[in-house]
DNA sequence: TTGAAAGCGCTAACAA
DNA sequence: TTGTTAGCGCTTTCAA
């Protein structure tokens, strides 16, 4: 009993009902009758029909397409985020359009909502770094396009917003780092004009200065992000007299890039110098010696952003227990041990 | 001279012609005449209009958006071939879906099937290892769905495939290890039942033949591919008598492994033990030592898979030199060395 | 609670 | 070379 390519005339025919009614029935409408949607229902299962998308979109004006908008060079942390995305977007109907793209671009917004509108996305999530351009929000909200960024900082409403707590994750650092005896401590932080990079940058030397250490301008560099500049850093950090006995990078690839200088100038890890990093990503657990970094729970951060966008798109259909703020946490490896005695 | 949302029949009023011969214009029809095309382009331009991607899509039943179909753990391997699709995509107007799935499952076949027809995606990329699979492959022709495998062996016609010759690599690779002096030879493959594994253990040991060196079953493990596996192969094959002087890992991923339990039992790499690994991904080239593995250009795989397969969606519209074997290359760091003089 | 009919923006037979 | 006219499969006024 089955059809080709049902359609919602079938299922109407099939059911001795108008196409109204089979409409009103996949779209849960509930103005049907308690029998009608029974018998429709029997029906769409028996020929295995499902509402085509396309025609659906084109009368509806929607896509049942998301996006995900992204200029970040962590592949590790962008394969999680879609999954997490993923997960949440085929239990709902919805597909992912994934779009990296380059922020630093004269056009970059124009770029954006040509993204957006070519396939009518029904919203976007946003990915840090680009998750913090002002622009990017306004426009899209001037476009009238959901969205929902993922960041460190609280920069949107509760609605549009899951927001890491990279503070809280640098104090436990840095409580690890005073409970490990350091006090001459160098630091590599990102590029200063990301929130995030201020964020964990203040986080780390607030905590610090509850146990009265301080780290002096000299022993502060601003890296990059990536695997050279932490190597340039670290060069500068540890030519420094008296050497740091422990360093942190904002993110992985740059204490990846401390953990080669060190190993180049013969310095041991983590006898003579602890490293730790941020992102725990792969790198972190394969590299020897292990990386101490914190993890955020990146699949988890995807999926509620994706909850929250799609109850943007379609009201309270999904119950939530919206919460904002999610809890990255500390990850102890080798790279990170008590100082030297002296 | 904007209009809110234009549409097609904008363009007619405004150019003095029919919907149809817009429509000619934006399909490139050949049967426009120069003057009618141009005054056509003119207002299209002077409007902004580009066609609804859904009406188009609902009316000539073509989505203009492509699927990429893969069950790989790698995900810097992933991000590439994302970028790679990508680079083309946007060339032609069409969209990339993802689409992470789980090979294993028993309905893995219907369940991407439900995939491509839910979207009705116009064509579909698959990576490796599910590009192996055998029964996808005919369900999708028998489907009749467009569609692009990447590979290491040659399973399919020209116009469906793109290979990377690993064959190739893997002589590269014995020679550069009979080069540095090594009989002594450990090989960790990757899961057997995957021709892709079977290709390079294949390649490896042929060469190695060519210079009468053989491997024998007790220094061959196979291996998951997985950073977990190639450490307790390497523990296997590290406590073998006389000990291996080099081992061959089927990934960087295991190739970690062997790092890892070399440096447990305190022995040097590259002067006790040389390493090698395949894929060159992030782990690579920051691990210390740095990794000797074999590189395939991934990216370019995948943007000549997305023109195959968009030349297949609609003929002749990309001029292609169309290769079918792409070729990875040796990358020698610092974990392979001349065997110790005894 | 249900249905008839008019589109959504585009493509594609068929004519002219 | 160009236009007329139906739809594609669904949603949505409006009326019953």
């Amino acid at each position: 009993m089955e059809i080709k390519n049902p359609t919602i005339n079938d299922v109407a025919r099939l059911a001795g009902v108008s196409k109204r009614t089979v409409s009103r029935v996949i779209n849960r409408s509930p103005l049907v009758g308690e029998n009608t949607r029974k018998i429709v229902d029997k029906v769409i299962a028996e020929i295995n029909f499902s509402p085509d998308k396309q025609a659906r979109g084109l009368a509806s004006s929607r896509s049942y397409l998301l996006g995900l908008i992204y200029d970040n060079p962590d592949a590790l942390y962008i394969d999680q985020v879609q999954r997490g995305v993923l997960d949440v977007c085929t239990e709902h109907g919805y597909e992912l359009v994934v779009h990296p793209c380059h922020s630093r671009q004269t056009d970059f917004i124009q770029e954006c909502g040509r993204f957006i509108s070519r396939s009518k996305l029904d919203g976007v999530i946003i990915l840090p770094p680009v998750s913090e351009n002002k622009e990017l929000a306004a426009a899209l909200r001037a476009a009238n396009c959901p969205y929902v960024r993922i960041a460190s900082v609280d920069l949107d409403d509760n609605a549009n917003i899951v927001i890491s707590d990279e503070r809280q994750a640098m104090k436990a650092m840095a409580d690890l780092f005073v409970e490990l005896g350091h006090q001459s401590i160098g630091y590599i932080s990102g590029p200063l004009k990301y929130r995030s990079s201020i964020e964990r940058k203040e986080g780390f030397l607030a905590e610090l200065g509850e146990f009265n250490i301080s780290i002096p301008e000299s022993r502060m560099t601003e890296g990059k992000n990536s695997y050279e500049s932490g190597k340039e850093c670290a060069s500068e950090l540890l030519s420094r007299t008296p050497r740091p006995t422990a360093i942190l990078a904002n993110n992985d690839e740059m204490a990846a890039g401390v953990l080669r200088v060190a190993s180049d100038l013969g310095i041991k890890v983590p006898e003579e110098l602890s490293v730790a990093g941020f992102d725990d990503n792969i790198l972190a657990s394969r590299i020897i010696p292990s990386l101490t970094t914190i993890r955020r729970p990146v699949e988890a951060m995807a999926s509620l952003a994706t909850q929250k966008l799609i109850n943007t798109i379609q009201p309270q259909s999904i119950p939530l227990k919206f919460a904002k703020l999610v809890k990255p946490h500390l990850v102890i490896r080798e790279s990170t041990g008590k100082v030297a005695k002296t």
